[in-house]
DNA sequence: TTGTAAGCGTTATCAT
DNA sequence: ATGATAACGCTTACAA
C-alpha cells in the first residue's frame, strides 16, 4: 500500500458526518446516536482506520501520557537491583492510569551529551530515582518548560518533591539491636560511594550517594568507630569480596552490618566459607527485607522498605502534579525485621 | 507562570526573523548566519524558550524517536530474568541513535482490555518480547497502522522478522555432552510451560511457551525418556524446589540438564543440601551462559546465548524496518560451554 | 445531536 | 541565508 494512512478527515467523509463527529465517536467525550455511530464505525472499517494518530490526538490535547524515568547508573545495573524492579512495579501500577506508559529515557551519563533527551521526550512528567549533581545540573531546561519532576531517593533542588526512606534511623535501629546483643567489634559492608569502586572507607572519605553516607551514619550513630568497607554495587558476589576481607582481618568483628540484602548474603557466605556459623560466630544484618533467591534456610535480619510502595508513591505524586494539586515529600518507614541472621555476642569474644 | 509558554513563533518575533529560521538554528538543518543565530539564541533565553515542543515536532516530522517494548509477563517478573535485562540493554544501545528510548507498554495481560495502549502510543516500532497467541490476535490493529513489528524469541504472525535461539540444537549439544560422559539416567528442569504451575511433566501434555518446548525437545532427541519436571519460573528457588523433587525419587538421576542456568544453580543446591557431590555423584547443566551472582567456585556448563547481542538484533532489525530496509529473520548461536558442573557417571550408577 | 472554526507548535518545500 | 506557505491529524468550545 503506497497510499497514505487514512485519517479522521477521510473516515468523517466517507462517513458523511464531520470530522468533529467521528472524533467524538472514538474519544466517547460527547454522546452520538446510534445511527451515526454505526456510520462512522463501518467507514472506519471500510477505509482501516484504526483510531486517532497519538501524536495528532496528544498535541491537540497537550498531553500524551509519558511518563519519563531517569535513572542515575547505566540500565542495566539498575535493573540488577531487586529493589528498583519492586519499585519499577508500584510506579507501572500507580501512572498506568495516567496513559502510555514508562519511558526509559537515556541517562546522559551513557550516551555522550548529545543527546538531552529529557527535554526532547514527549513526557508529561518525569521520575527521577536518585539524582546526581551533574544530572541536577542539567534539570534546568526539563524545569523551565514545567515538567513536573519527583525525585525517589535523591536531591533534586527544593522544587523537586521527594520519596525517601530515613536511612540513617533505620540503620541505627539494626545497629542498636547489635549493640543489645552485646557486640562491640561491628563492620559494615556498604553500598557503593560514587568515587571510586570497592575499599576500606576513611573517615575523610568523601562519600557522594546519599543512601550510603546514610545508612553508615547510621551505623556510627551506636558504633562510631566501625569500620567500613565499600562496594562496587549491590550483589551477593560484592558482599562476599567484602565479607572475605572483613574476616580474615586480625580483629574480627562479631557481627557486620550490611547496606543491603544481597551484600548481606555475601557476606554470609563469605563467613561460611571462613567456618564461621551464622549466626552464632557472626551476626549479619541487610538492609531492603527483600525475597532473596536462594537465601533459605536464613531469613535475614534487616530493615523492610516498602519498595513498590515507594514506587506508588512516585507515581501518585505525578498524578497529583498533574492534576494540578501540590504535593508535599514523604519520608517512608523503613521498620526492623528480626530474622535468624543475628544473635548475641559469642562468649569466646567477651 | 499564569502565562502560555513561549513558542518558537514568538522566539522568531523577538528576533525578528521568520519561524522558519527560528527553527532552523534549533534543528541545525540548514545553515544559518552566526549573527541570525546569535539573535535567535538570545531571544530564546529572554522568553525561557526550551527548544522545539516534542509533541510538535514529532507530528511534524512524522516520528517520535519512541520505541515500545512488549512484554508476555509482568514487568516484575520480567525483570527478573537477567537474560532479559541484558537484552534490555542490547536493545537500549541500538535504538539509541534512533531518538528519545523505549516505551515501557503495558501488556494487556495484567491490565483489562481496556488498554490497547500500543495503538495509543506515539511508538515508530515496536519489539515483542515473547508472543502469546492472545498478543498475536490483538496485533491487527498495530500492523494495519503499519508500524514495524519485530518480535525476540515468539511468534507474531509471518510478515514479523523474528529473533531466535535454536533452542533445540543448543539443549541437544548439552544433552550429547551427558551422554558421551555416559549418563543414561537424566532428567531435566524445565522453563514454565504456560498452563499450570510446577509439575512433572508427562508425555501428553500440552506445552504453549515455545522455548520450554524446544529446550525440551533437545533433551528428549537425546534422551527419549527422560523425566522432565516444570517450574514456575526461572529462579534459583524454583530449581531447588525441581531439584529436590528428582533428588528425592527412587532412581535417582546422575544427571540433570536444567532450562536456565538460574535453575542449574537451585538443583546444584538441592544437590548439596542432600549431600550429592557436583559433579562427582551429580552433573548437572544450565542454559543462558549468565554470571549468576554468588555461584562461585562452580562455573556452570551451559550453552551460552548473547542476550546483549539478541536486543541489539532487535534494535538493529527495528532500525532497518524503520529506514525501509526489509529484514530477515535470524537464529542466533548458542555455543555449548564447558564449565566444572559436569563429569562422567559415578561408577556406582553404572 | 451534529457541525463550524480555530488552533495545538512545529518543520519541509520552495521561492527569493 | 532567509522567508512565506502549507501541511501534520486531531480535539474542543461554541453555535446551530
Amino acid at each position: 500500500m503506497t497510499t497514505r494512512r487514512a485519517t479522521i478527515a477521510d473516515v468523517a467523509r466517507a462517513a458523511g458526518v464531520s470530522a468533529s463527529t467521528a472524533s467524538v465517536v472514538f474519544s466517547g467525550k460527547t454522546p452520538v446516536s446510534d445511527a451515526t455511530r454505526a456510520r462512522v464505525v463501518a467507514a472506519a472499517t471500510t477505509l482501516g482506520y484504526t483510531g486517532p494518530h497519538p501524536l495528532a490526538a496528544s498535541l491537540r490535547r497537550g498531553r500524551s501520557g509519558i511518563v519519563g524515568v531517569v535513572f542515575t547508573e547505566h540500565l542495566g545495573r539498575a535493573f540488577q537491583d531487586p529493589v528498583k524492579i519492586l519499585m519499577m512495579d508500584g510506579l507501572t501500577a500507580a501512572v498506568g492510569p495516567l496513559g502510555s506508559g514508562l519511558l526509559l529515557v537515556r541517562d546522559t551519563v551513557d550516551t555522550d551529551a548529545a543527546a538531552p533527551t529529557l527535554t526532547t521526550s514527549p513526557i508529561d512528567a518525569a521520575v527521577l530515582v536518585g539524582c546526581t549533581a551533574r544530572q541536577r545540573a542539567a534539570l534546568a531546561p526539563v524545569k523551565a518548560r514545567g515538567v513536573p519532576l519527583v525525585v525517589i531517593e535523591g536531591d533534586a533542588g527544593d522544587d523537586v518533591p521527594r520519596i525517601d526512606l530515613d536511612n540513617r534511623e533505620a540503620q541505627r535501629l539494626a545497629a542498636e539491636h547489635l549493640r543489645a546483643l552485646g557486640h562491640t567489634r561491628v563492620a559494615t559492608v556498604t553500598l557503593p560511594v560514587g568515587g571510586r569502586p570497592r575499599g576500606v572507607l576513611t573517615a575523610d572519605q568523601q562519600i557522594v550517594v546519599d543512601v550510603t553516607r546514610h545508612r553508615l551514619a547510621g551505623v556510627h550513630d551506636v558504633f562510631p568507630g566501625a569500620a567500613a568497607i565499600a562496594t562496587a554495587g549491590s550483589s551477593i558476589d560484592e558482599g562476599l569480596i567484602a565479607g572475605r576481607a572483613l574476616l580474615a582481618g586480625p580483629d574480627r568483628p562479631t557481627a557486620i552490618l550490611a547496606q543491603s540484602d544481597l551484600l548481606a548474603v555475601g557476606v554470609i557466605r563469605a563467613a561460611e566459607e571462613a567456618g564461621l556459623r551464622v549466626p552464632a560466630d557472626l551476626s549479619v544484618t541487610g538492609f531492603d527485607g527483600i525475597a532473596v533467591d536462594g537465601l533459605a534456610p536464613y531469613r535475614l535480619t534487616t530493615l523492610v522498605q516498602d519498595a513498590i510502595g515507594k514506587g506508588r508513591a512516585a507515581g501518585d505524586a505525578v498524578a497529583a502534579l498533574l492534576a494540578g494539586t501540590p504535593v508535599a515529600s514523604v519520608v517512608l518507614p523503613c521498620p526492623f525485621r528480626l530474622g535468624n541472621t543475628t544473635g548475641p555476642v559469642p562468649e569466646i569474644a567477651l
